[in-house]
DNA sequence: ATATCTGCAAAACGTTTGCCGAGGA
DNA sequence: TCCTCGGCAAACGTTTTGCAGATAT
């Protein structure tokens, strides 16, 4: 909502994106905070976090609900589906189609007109499987 | 986890877990506190949490996050989906399958060794369907 | 000029924890 | 008996809000 209403490019809100844009870590509120804080030292979370969702809301980024923890942020606009590893909580990028993934087609479950999905693959991220022997 | 000690089958857990299996919307840990409540009136919010918490460790119940508000829980263990309306919020059961949907096989994703998927679908209830012209 | 935006502080929200007495095996 | 459990209240981490002054257009 509120998608009619004009949005002001404040510095706030460019370095956030930016800031956002950079990584394909998909921080939460609170990293994206740390790490635009580094150069507007006086912005406040609270300032993140209405601009995050206010950038969501106009597709500028997407928010992220993990199964798990905090919500998370992506500057990466394009479809894809997000892996998190069950054991650190890392998440990475999982374009859609992996995996021989067909996807649901638009139909009926239960009476519901179904015009989306999300798909949040489990699994174990690199890192954590060379630590834990996940590697045979 | 503390899947291994032995759980004591007292009156709030039995009451918790009825409540659960009898209904199918499934209900947030608050849902669940008020319905049990009038059996219990004595039990607090806390116990509800740490007994749905401990129940579904040992998979007598399943824990929902959907993508967003707060947790649900589900009395139904079979594996399955869920549908959420993104009107209302309201959930329904979708089956595994459901919409030609064939599911992730375990593959790799930049790295991941994936072990599982969650998916959710989204559209929109009857009641809400009926109720905005959704219905053509 | 004026509506939107920001920082700050406080509140709201869902959930978890520590404690100690109660109660199931 | 003994060890788990429950109720209570307080803490917690995350997110939202009210306000008054600042700023983009």
């Amino acid at each position: 909502m509120a998608q009619q209403t004009q949005m002001r490019m404040t510095r706030q809100r460019s370095v956030i994106l930016e800031e956002l844009q950079r990584t394909r870590r998909h921080p939460t509120a609170d990293q994206v905070y740390r790490r635009v804080r580094r150069r507007l030292p006086r912005i406040s979370l609270a300032t993140v976090y209405r601009n995050l969702e206010l950038m969501a809301d106009r597709g500028l980024i997407r928010k992220i609900a993990p199964g798990v923890g905090p919500r998370r942020f992506d500057g990466e606009t394009a479809p894809h589906h997000h892996a998190r590893c069950l054991q650190c909580g890392a998440m990475a990028d999982a374009p859609a189609g992996a995996l021989g993934e067909c996807g649901p087609h638009a139909g009926d479950v239960a009476g519901f007109e179904i015009v989306d999905y999300r798909l949040e693959l489990l699994g174990y991220c690199p890192k954590c499987r060379s630590e834990h022997g996940r590697t045979p």
